[in-house]
DNA sequence: TGATTATTACCGAACAATCGGTATAATGCA
DNA sequence: TGCATTATACCGATTGTTCGGTAATAATCA
């Protein structure tokens, strides 16, 4: 067989960028052609179901990033401080700067909530049972554990949309530098 | 003239579901008729430039009935606590406890970030402006006032996206009560 | 080794359906 | 009557998708 010119996972990925650039709707044949540089028919051949698969190899390619660069290298030995540091520094990478869109904010939206529903809800969970177990480890209690890990993701995706509807990638880097010591605020002793 | 079945105002709010529901690609012209009732010929009579007019409208309707529902009933008077809980409780019936999404962050992708980029940022800088204001009149400097307003926005957007990826409400709700005593947490000394 | 056969990567052209949008005549109220 | 509204029919362009086919490599076998 002939040597693909690219390999699919770099073909995803170009997918991905237009997917979250545009989401679901908005990504036409055309667009997604252009970004790949493989003519329409060249893409069926990759992807049989057409856009729903492209789609669905783009969400299956993103969770294992995710896992590979953002989950995977913290080191388990140091300071819990800094392993969060480390996370916001690979989400950051992970999410250019800012420049692209979460797929789970993308695919949860028109017509792509009804087709990959399951997905994106196991995808956020996933995140958050991940993120609340580090903070179990570090001393803290499962309720209060599980309810900053999900004050942490929605800060996550939240400074992504302010930051795209915004124009301006600062309040991405900024929320997301400052999520280590939210994350590990001591608990709120008055809290009602 | 034929008395109008539904007022302008009514048309735009159902106008206003579609499009957060299906973002700007993903609301077709014939979403959009069967939404309001109207037939093409109707929605391009009220609305003469189209789709793009649609959107407009709604951006301009929120961005009033955001004023008019959210942040103009807030009774200066109250406790500063008591402010920003009216404010949140407001947003919960603004969003419908969670239920669509915001018109900002559907605005701001794909094809619409290019026609209605401007409408939009000044969206996001306005409510970050007004909230810091009220901040500021509560005692707190300006930077910290603005930190602060930013992440309060940055939640109330990141809930909503986390609450539609998960499918449930409860996030968005939970997030936004937590809000206020963010909002008004005693300055971190230690900060570095 | 060299010829043959699969297997695979890729593409041109066309498909029916739907897209956003328009023209015009009919309708119904003032 | 005059005028705002709607119904019907239609438009060209683009949508996602399919099919038939080409060319290059890998595997097989003599």
């Amino acid at each position: 067989m002939p040597a693909a010119l690219t390999s699919k996972e770099d073909v995803i990925k170009q997918l991905s960028t237009v997917f979250r650039t545009h989401g679901y709707e908005g990504s036409t044949l055309t667009l997604l052609s252009e970004a790949t540089g493989l003519v329409k028919a060249s893409l069926y051949h990759y992807f049989p179901k057409g856009k729903q698969d492209m789609a669905l190899a783009v969400i299956n390619q993103r969770s294992e990033t995710f896992r590979r660069e953002v989950m995977d290298p913290i080191n388990p030995n140091l300071a819990l401080r800094d392993q969060f540091k480390c996370m916001c520094d690979n989400l950051i990478h992970f999410y250019d700067q800012g420049r692209v869109s979460c797929s789970l904010e993308v695919f949860s939206m028109g017509q792509a909530k009804l087709l990959f529903r399951d997905y994106i809800a196991k995808g956020i969970e996933n995140w958050i049972l991940r993120l609340a177990n580090m903070l179990k480890q570090g001393g803290f209690d499962e309720q209060l554990a599980r309810q900053r890990a999900i004050d942490a993701i929605v800060r996550v995706e939240g400074a992504l949309v302010v930051a795209r509807a915004a124009g301006n990638q600062q309040y991405f880097i900024d929320t997301l530098n400052a999520i280590p010591d939210q994350l590990l605020a001591p608990p709120d002793q008055a809290s009602k």
